[in-house]
DNA sequence: ATGTCTTTGTGTCAATTGTACACTTTGCGA
DNA sequence: TCGCAAAGTGTACAATTGACACAAAGACAT
């Protein structure tokens, strides 16, 4: 590395979040409303802030997290770093900016993660930006603030590549729940159809589930049996090298 | 986010580049030499750079890439960010920042790359910082200067999962090749040994390489017929869905 | 010219995995 | 008791993977 010239961009470094949940239908992403100045209406936009003198890029990614949801010890990737220099020149995000930034021209530099939380653990928090998060169905989003719509693509092809090679998507759903849940979950994820049987089956032989001796009440149908991630299981097929639990 | 306020840290921006080549045995690092200082041993680092005003965060990587191998338009993929707040702070690296650098306790971010290069069109230039620069074996890489030795992990691991679902490995050979050659760089590569006929067999049907009417000359051994990597029968596979290249 | 050396290049068979597909079961509620 | 809605289940065929061994080509040394 070079010693410091004349070129070299000061920026200001930030942590932003794609906060996936799953509603056992359909995967949605937690956003905020970026509050609406003069001529610029309001517009969502992933959480986020930025990053603390002490703190490493994981623990700022975090405590976003638990500021806006309340929850701790979430399963958290980091995507990248998004750095284009115009990523916050847009008309609308400059006015907004200079409205209500001390240095609305500063470079920002964003490392941006990816949670993946149990919907049912959500408790809203009345943090400072947290004024009016709402969980956006992923096939919905259309424009966002900034560079986001990018960020979450990007989010969203990651996590997609990761499920289909480790079983992370158990971290949407409660303890318990149903092969359909799960089945559902992988669907919504991936954007396409799984067979139902094929699915269960393979499922199953990985023993990566365990069924309960319980099943769902009150449904005006057949109840399902409940299952449980077998964690075990799962250590042990990643420890003989076993990495596809392709779909 | 949020306004400004005194835990905010202001850290300089770094891109740092893992450049992957393969001598045709196998896999090595392009790693340059970290000067000798006072007490302070040389060591081996990647190379890198501050980030500039004006460029984006692949363009800082790229230009690192050209000053010190003078290739451009090359195979380049962002790794992620590194910035932890200590990365810089074993005692070693600290005493080398204090005797180089202005700011020696500037925090400072990287953006991590790796990219692919053909070993025979490396030309060594004679940048600032690529005085002593030398393709390190993979293997070999014990103790590298700050976090460059986990950085280096991190983006062998991002190429081993992208080489079995993406023909990347193309960009470390030129033009045209042997199918043992092909071979090698993906046992090298992955770590493990991969059966010859299954992976030529595997190869010929996916349509990826393509025989020229050209054969080794001159070695003592029977000649290797040359292949070339077919670019559209690539395209054509990924169009349709195919991403699982298999090994 | 003959033999040796080294690497290339090739086929088959069994096991596993993927894929397509439809009907019965269960419990609720009308 | 009937209808409804989702749960749960098996089979047959195709495709892919993985294991495995020997002949062919050319260079070189004798």
């Amino acid at each position: 590395m070079q010693s410091k010239n004349k070129h070299e961009v000061n920026p200001r470094i930030s942590a932003d979040c794609v906060i996936f949940g799953f509603d056992f239908n359909q995967l949605r992403v937690l956003l905020i409303e970026r509050s609406a100045v003069e001529n610029v209406p309001s517009m969502m936009a992933l959480p986020g802030d930025l990053i603390y003198e002490e703190e490493n890029l994981d623990m700022a990614a975090s405590r976003v997290l638990k500021e806006l949801t309340g929850l701790e010890e979430i399963y958290l990737e980091q995507v990248g770093a998004f750095g284009d220099p115009d990523r916050l020149n847009k008309k609308n995000d400059q006015l907004w900016l200079k409205a209500v930034r001390q240095d609305p021209d500063a470079r920002v530099i964003t490392i941006a993660y990816y949670s993946l939380v149990n919907l049912d653990n959500y408790a809203p928090q009345a943090s400072s930006f947290a004024k009016s998060a709402s969980w956006m169905l992923v096939d919905d989003i259309q424009e966002l603030a900034f560079d986001h719509a990018e960020i979450v693509s990007a989010a969203l092809k990651k996590l997609k590549d990761k499920i289909i090679s480790q079983p992370i998507g158990f971290n949407l759903l409660p303890e318990k729940f149903t092969l359909s849940q799960l089945h559902r979950l992988y669907e919504s994820i991936l954007g396409r159809d799984l067979d139902k049987r094929n699915f269960r089956r393979k499922m199953l032989k990985l023993k990566l589930v365990e069924s309960l001796d319980e099943k769902q009440e009150g449904v005006p149908h057949k109840p399902s049996q409940y299952f449980k991630f077998n964690e075990e299981n799962y250590n042990k097929l990643i420890e003989n090298g076993y990495d596809n639990f392709g779909f």
